[in-house]
DNA sequence: ATGCCATAAACATTATGA
């Protein structure tokens, strides 16, 4: 089973690129993050002719999440438990049933969280919080557990190419890498740091100041796994070559192939 | 300190992103 996310940044303008990925990259499950429309919008017959179900929690311009899958969606989550007041769509969970084994995969677009301090920083560290005692409560089921996303996080210095740069920023400030390691100390392994610790993996470059030629990048798009799924994990890969696609998403593809399904 | 670019909608400036 190969299970991927990609942030695309607007599923209207993105869509002839993703039409193309899933025809190459063949993918089982994909997370899609910042769709940037409502539900009614989503290209949904345009996907599902591809041989896709579809999952969209949507909202108007901003943010916006969706799951796609070869296999059935089931018992489908909208939106990340644990406070009712929170209207930005960031989270969408769903079991995928395989024969006589069942995948529960969930696609997040954690809050950016800039500028930080403020109001928007303490908005990103209560929603990683929160994905903590969500991710707590799944793990308890002791099942193949996948939450894959733009998690707007650069977990180490090894994962950007000039770490100097972000030090005062929401993606790599302390508190905020402390909120990951409490969420990896759940027992989670990130499938592409667990099968590759080279240094120049990234998963963003941003469209200014020519980033992406001086490949001035990070990595903040992961997938998290728990034991039973780890156990499951044969190999990872970016496909760092969408970027250099005609009008790209400032975000690339990170997959994860298992050997259940 | 700001813009550098990209997106959507408030439509020609603004909010947001990372």
């Amino acid at each position: 089973m190969r299970i991927a996310t990609w942030n695309v940044n607007s599923i209207k303008t993105r869509l002839d690129l993703l039409t193309r990925w899933l025809k190459e990259a063949e993918p089982d499950v994909v997370c899609l993050q910042e769709i940037k429309c409502v539900d009614d919008a989503f290209p949904r017959t345009a996907i599902e002719d591809l041989g896709y179900n579809v999952v969209v929690h949507g909202q108007k311009t901003y943010n916006g999440v969706a799951l796609l899958s070869r296999l059935a969606l089931e018992d489908v989550t909208i939106g990340l438990p644990g406070d009712d007041a929170d209207d930005q769509a960031r989270f969408v969970e769903a079991v995928v049933s395989i024969p006589g084994r069942a995948v529960r995969v969930a696609g997040i677009y954690l809050p950016n969280g800039n500028p930080a301090p403020g109001p928007k920083y303490d908005y990103k560290l209560a929603w990683m919080e929160r994905l903590r005692a969500h991710a707590a409560e799944r793990l308890r089921l002791e099942e193949p557990y996948v939450i894959a996303g733009d998690y707007n996080v650069i977990p180490a210095a090894q994962d950007a190419r000039r770490p100097e740069a972000w030090v005062e920023d929401a993606l790599f400030r302390p508190d905020t890498r402390a909120a990951w390691r409490r969420l990896m100390a759940l027992g989670f392994t990130e499938a592409v740091r667990a099968c590759d610790d080279a240094d120049g993996v990234y998963t963003f470059w941003d469209y200014q100041a020519g980033a992406w030629q001086k490949n001035d990048g990070i990595r903040i798009d992961h997938l998290l796994l728990s034991p039973q799924a780890a156990d499951a994990l044969l190999t990872t890969r970016i496909d760092k070559h969408v970027r250099a696609w005609e009008r790209p998403s400032d975000h690339v593809p990170a997959i994860a192939d298992f050997a259940f399904g």
